[in-house]
DNA sequence: CTGTTAGCGCCTTCAT
DNA sequence: ATGAAGGCGCTAACAG
């Protein structure tokens, strides 16, 4: 292709690797700025010192041919690669896209990108999903809950890329921690209730084998109405997921009970708004006939006619803060990490 | 460490490996079934024929050393990984979590693994991202929508991945789109409303600018509205993103003028439930006094006191098919293609 | 501050 | 049906 027909120079390489379309690499780079694919690597990683001057030119070499690293080659060079292992329960309660928001925006700006599996809470699943994202030498793997079967928590343990385990905080993490305690945002709503006065309290729940932390709070609930000599005086439960339309149901069977009710504790807010649908629809003022409580804050609670009242946990901050803290070091440090993002009580008006 | 000092034998380089907790390559395998790394290979891919006989004896092996194939060797190699990149505008709208359970569950089974990146509705970003995704060489990249800066484009088109843009089908796509048309949708809400004997109709809205669909059914809407001689009597629209709390908000502005109003068609859901709790706080009796429309179908609406009447957009289909339709073929076809998922009204009780 | 030398673990191509 | 050789693009030592 040279017009003289000798051996292709740098600048004829360059020439064909642009018209070819094929993607340009550190190679290319370095000649470009007539330097070493190494200097190269260490101006993109900022890693090492360099001259000013060397470091322009490299620069300008990187802009003018549009280089982007390969991030494949990169991960096999150094076997750990930018991506952020996240495993999630589920995408359809709102939650844990809240939970990713909070984890997105904890690596916007950073040059890690997460890579997600969702379990459907099945212990399985999230082992199969720990290994098949643990192939990708992430560097780190973010799960929620203390619950792994033996082999994904060997898997985690043995490895050694970090581990946020999040949304809980009643048990001992692996290497990090950040959530709540579910256990006592159960406690806490069981105070408010007490503290308003409520005596007959009943409790609309969801699944638990699924939703462990729904029990945690379940738990909670009961312990702070026995601190004031009270405990619940009915229960129903769905083995569904919990649903707007499954609240509404539950509480109607709830309620089709014989028990004298002056307020109920929610599993959740899903379930919470679906039980103000049901009071809507079926003529109960609330809270004068039944006062509602909830759990996580979701805005659709407080856009009802009558905010909903409620336990704010804070899952956006609860991602962002995981990220943070896992991006902090690289390496697991010799001391597990518990950060309680804690919760808040949203004063409402349907309690 | 072998008892009689010799050089270590292969037996000997294994054992070493699982108690140095070194990763299992695809050499250990090979040695272990006594083939050739390649055939290894051929194994874990399915390529080519093998003996049944190798085969078991290799599946053996792997078993045993629980190997886990290194995606970033792999990547390299072919330079083509199992990465699928998938670019949301947002994640606090429902609508797109959804989009990504699609997207998951025509993953699942499979061991292609979703990347993903959030624009916040920002082309800028989104072209970030689609450099930072094909960093990755992904065997795919998704995204929403048909407005893409000209680099970013360019990027698309030059790249050999496979592309998809879905939500939208009213426009031509650089290799496929999945959903359905706005601008029909729209039609169909203003249809819908004529049909039931509305004439005094009026629209509340969000952000267009961000939210290209939102408009694209604002003007079917208006079409429709024309097919029977009628236009809107009054319209109010915030500049913010849709949510329960502005649906609501706006729905008051928009009473709050003077115009006669029979029937709301919403830029969608979550503005529309919001309307609906306006109602409800406000004492408007629905439909008799207002009737209420949507767009989208979600969950929320359909356990209202009166289920909404909307249009269901089938995020989760849309997400789906189009994995579905990108893993058929590595490769870009020759021509583009379109699917339609379509929608259906719903028939609610608020319209 | 910069360059040289070896791989990282796998897949592709070509043999056989 | 299987093996051998080479290289993907980058980073990690080590020099200097």
């Amino acid at each position: 292709m040279t017009d003289d027909g000798q051996t292709l120079d740098d600048s004829a390489l360059l020439h064909i690797a642009q018209v070819a379309g094929t993607t340009p690499t550190l190679a290319h780079v370095a000649r470009l700025a007539n330097v070493s694919e190494n200097t190269v690597s260490r101006v993109i990683r900022n890693k090492g010192s360099i001259a000013v001057e060397t470091r322009q030119r490299v620069n300008a070499a990187i802009e003018q041919l549009g280089y982007v690293p390969n991030r494949a080659a990169g991960s096999l060079a150094s076997s750990s690669s930018l991506i952020i292992g996240v495993i999630l329960p589920s995408l359809s309660n709102i939650v844990f896209p809240e939970l990713l928001r909070g984890i997105n925006a904890g690596l916007s700006g950073t040059p890690y990108r997460p890579m997600i599996g969702v379990t459907d809470y099945d212990l399985g699943i999230e082992q199969e999903l720990i290994s098949s994202l643990l192939a990708w030498q992430p560097a780190a793997l973010i799960t929620t809950g203390f619950e792994h079967t033996d082999q994904a928590r060997r898997m985690l343990e043995g490895s050694r890329v970090r581990v946020a385990e999040l949304m809980d905080i009643d048990n001992q993490p692996i290497d990090l921690a950040v959530g709540l305690s579910h256990c006592e945002a159960g406690r806490a709503m069981a105070r408010h209730l007490v503290r308003r006065g409520y005596t007959n309290i009943g409790y609309v729940g969801h699944d638990w084998i699924a939703d462990r932390r729904a029990y945690a709070r379940y738990q909670g609930l009961g312990e702070g109405l026995a601190e004031a000599g009270l405990s619940l005086v009915a229960e129903c439960r769905t083995e569904q997921p919990s649903s707007t339309l499954e609240g509404r149901k539950t509480l109607a069977r709830l309620l089709a009970g014989d028990a004298e009710i002056d307020a109920v504790a929610f599993s959740n807010d899903d379930m919470a708004v679906g039980g103000f649908m049901h009071c809507l629809a079926a003529g109960i003022a609330v809270p004068d006939d039944l006062a509602l409580i909830g759990f996580n804050g979701l805005e659709i609670g407080q856009a009802l006619p009558k905010p909903l009242t409620t336990v704010l946990s804070n899952r956006f901050a609860i991602g962002k803060a995981a990220v943070n803290v896992l991006l902090e070091d690289s390496k697991r440090p010799p001391e597990t990490r518990i950060i309680d993002t804690g919760f808040s009580i949203i004063e409402g008006a349907t309690a």
